[in-house]
DNA sequence: CATTTCGCATACCTTGGGTATGCGAACCAT
DNA sequence: ATGGTTCGCATACCCAAGGTATGCGAAATG
C-alpha cells in the first residue's frame, strides 16, 4: 500500500482511467455514470472531479491512452518488415485485427467522434495511428513505388475505409475479405512495374 | 390553417422534425434541448413525445429523411449518365460534395452511430446511400470492369473512405484533392484493358 | 508540534429526459 | 344539435446524473 502522497495520487488516477476504460469500452460513453466509475475503485465522485474535470474529460484521457496503445501495435506490427509495402500491409492488417478489440471499436471509432467532437478526435488520432498511416504513404512516394500525389487526403481515404472496415468485421463480416478487399485498393496505387 | 385533426397533427409533426434537423444540425446530438425545440415551433414537450417516443426517436426521423435525401440526391447524379463508370464517379463526386452540408455531416457522420447504435445506423445506411454504392459495384464486376470478388467488403471499404473524406472537406480539405485522390483509388480497381 | 497542503468525501444544486394526468376542441353517434 | 368519445397537446411532476461548494483528516513542511 502506498504510504506517500504522490504514489496514492498516481493511483487513484490509473485506477480511474482503467475503471473509465473498461466501462467505456463494454457499455458506450452515455451509459457510463461516473459515479459509479468511482464506486467500483473505492472512492467517490469528487475524487474523480479532482483528477479530471469531467466526464468527458476522464472519456478524453482514456481515448489518448487506446489510441496510443493503438499506434503502438501499429507500429510494432510494421517495424517486423524491411520492405516498405510490405510494411504498410503489416499496418493495415495489424489496424484491423485491433478493431476486434472492443476498446478500440466503442471508444475510438464510435464514441470519440461525437464526444470529443470530430475536430479535437482528429487531433488526436493525427498524433498516434493516422501519422503512422501518412509517413508511411510519403515514403513509397519518395521510393516510387506509388504515384507522386498530396499524401494527406489519401491518408484520410484510407484511414477512413479501415475504420470502417474494423467496424465491420466486429459486427460479424469476414476478415479475410475484408484484408483482400483492402489489398486490392492498396495495389492498385502501385505504379506499375 | 388547418381546421381539421389530421392535418394538424401532420403539420405539428412536420414542424418538429424540421426545427429538430435543424438544430441538431448546428449543435449536434446532445446539444439539443427537446423542449427548446418543441417551444421554437409553438408547443411543448408533450406534444413532441406524443410524437416520438424519445428524444432518440426524433433523431431517428430525421436521420431517415436525411438519408432519404442523400440518397436521392447521389442516385441523381449518377442518373445523368450512361456510362456505369461514369456512374460511379458521379455518384461519389455527389457524395462528397454533400458532404459540405452541416446536416449530412453532423448528424448523418457524427451522431447518428453513436447515438442511434452503430447496427441500427448501418441498417438505415443500407437501405439508402450504401445499397446505391453495393449496386454500382456488382454491375461493374457483372460487367468485366473490376475484378470479380465479394461486393460488400469493397462497398463498405469505400463508403468509409468517403465519409472520412466529407468530414476532411468539411474541415477544411481541398475537395479536389480529395475527388483526385479518391478516383486514384477507384481506378486502381479496373481490370487493365 | 504548529501549520499548511491537498487528496478526497459529503452535501447540495441544476439540467434535462421521461411520465402521468388533465383539458378542451374536433369528431361521431343518434 | 347535443351528448359522449377521441385525441392532440399542455401542465405538473419525477428522478437520474453531471457538476459544484465546502469540509475533514492525514500527509507534508519547517
Amino acid at each position: 500500500m502506498a504510504v506517500n502522497r504522490a504514489e496514492q495520487r498516481a493511483a487513484t488516477r490509473r485506477a480511474l482511467l482503467a475503471e473509465g476504460r473498461r466501462r467505456f469500452a463494454a457499455d458506450g460513453y452515455h451509459q457510463v455514470v461516473l459515479a459509479e466509475v468511482a464506486q467500483a475503485v473505492g472512492v467517490t465522485k469528487g475524487a474523480a472531479y479532482h483528477h479530471f474535470d469531467s466526464k468527458a474529460g476522464l472519456f478524453r484521457a482514456v481515448v489518448a491512452q487506446v489510441q496510443q496503445d493503438l499506434g503502438d501495435r501499429v507500429a510494432a506490427a510494421a517495424e517486423r518488415h524491411d520492405d516498405l509495402w510490405e510494411q504498410l500491409g503489416a499496418g493495415c492488417r495489424a489496424f484491423l485485427a485491433a478493431g476486434t478489440d472492443p476498446a478500440v471499436r466503442q471508444i475510438l471509432l464510435v464514441d470519440a467522434p461525437t464526444v470529443l467532437g470530430w475536430d479535437e478526435w482528429r487531433t488526436l488520432d493525427e498524433e498516434s495511428s493516422a501519422r503512422h498511416l501518412a509517413e508511411a504513404l510519403a515514403a513509397l512516394v519518395a521510393a516510387g513505388v506509388i504515384a507522386e500525389q498530396p499524401v494527406e487526403p489519401l491518408a484520410r481515404l484510407l484511414s477512413g475505409a479501415m475504420n470502417e472496415a474494423a467496424l465491420w468485421i466486429a459486427r460479424g463480416g469476414d476478415r479475410q475479405d475484408a484484408e483482400r478487399a483492402l489489398d486490392r485498393l492498396l495495389a492498385g496505387l502501385r505504379i506499375p512495374a
